[in-house]
DNA sequence: CTCGAATAGTTTAAAGTACAAACTATTAAT
DNA sequence: ATTAATAGTTTGTACTTTAAACTATTCGAG
């Protein structure tokens, strides 16, 4: 057999953002299997947090969701009639995003549900260290925000296998 | 307009592990734009510190790509001669992955671009800080990884528009 | 006022990505 | 010796992201 793991104190930032991000939203797709809303959960504690009424593009530009993803997301919980787009009269462009009753009905248990898996996920920090943690979260956002970045592209198809 | 966010305080975890996962890795590929080699360094960097050969199956396991996918990363990164498949003399069905030369050489250049990138993402934490976020990040791994989770299915196309 | 630029949102097409399932070859286990 | 398990591969399907072109509307400089 080859070596166990536990290289993970040298695992690459990226990877390990990348691998913590797969495997929370792998762990809430089952918490919150019979809702059916998987990651668009983020959508919803958005537009219930906001105080002003968001726009697709206000919600598309603070989740980093890009808008044409965008009308798919909010095409999708409409189906599920858990929002609903509003004229806004202001500007016959813009929609007004806004939860529907049946909506305000679930997302007490959406938020016990979320809040059950942090718990879970942030078990051995205490209280002062989580706050650090998603302080640290924050500080990151913020720094990587204003960088020059391109669209990740891997295109494994382009070189065909030649050594085995 | 609508309001300008700053609500990064309440995003919710995954959604931010998402987006940091995003603007890490949009920031690097810029990064290593002519190495051409995407986000796929941390197979690099993972042979590169492994004591013991490694197989296909043990990178899989570690960076938690799936054996499928691994194939085409595999075939991508020998396709670029950084990586050879080496037989296992004592195991006739696995193969030991090994960096090349080219690859030995573009390492420290590697490396280097990481760290520069490291330092900007994580500007504003000291080292304490650096190395407790660090750990949070293990530790939150650690608590997941024995989670039961679901594939996260999206499916928008389901369910088409219905309100406008 | 008005014409050109900018913006909100949509659609389409192309490419990237993930994963189950079936497959080969080989090894382990009873 | 047969059966089960494992390493790796292939294929097909479905999910996801993005660029680009598009409509409708609003903004803004002259």
């Amino acid at each position: 057999m080859t070596n166990k793991p536990s290289i993970k104190q040298q695992m690459p930032l990226g990877r390990h953002l990348a691998i913590l991000t797969k495997m929370y939203y792998g762990a809430l797709s089952k918490q919150l299997e019979h809702l059916e809303i998987e990651k668009h959960y983020s959508v919803l504690v958005l537009i219930e947090n906001s105080e002003h009424p968001c726009t697709q593009q206000f919600i598309s530009d603070t989740l980093k969701i890009d808008k044409a993803s965008m009308v798919s997301v909010i095409d999708y919980l409409s189906g599920k009639k858990l929002i609903k787009r509003t004229n806004n009269p202001a500007d016959r462009r813009a929609y007004w995003i806004e939860l529907t009753p049946k909506a305000h009905l679930i997302m007490p248990e959406l938020h016990e549900k979320i809040n059950e898996l942090n718990k879970v996920a942030l078990k051995g920090l205490n209280k002062t260290q989580a706050i650090e943690f998603n302080k640290a979260l924050c500080l990151i956002s913020e720094n990587l925000d204003n960088l020059p970045s391109d669209r990740v592209i891997i295109n494994f198809k382009k070189v065909k296998k030649n050594i085995k």
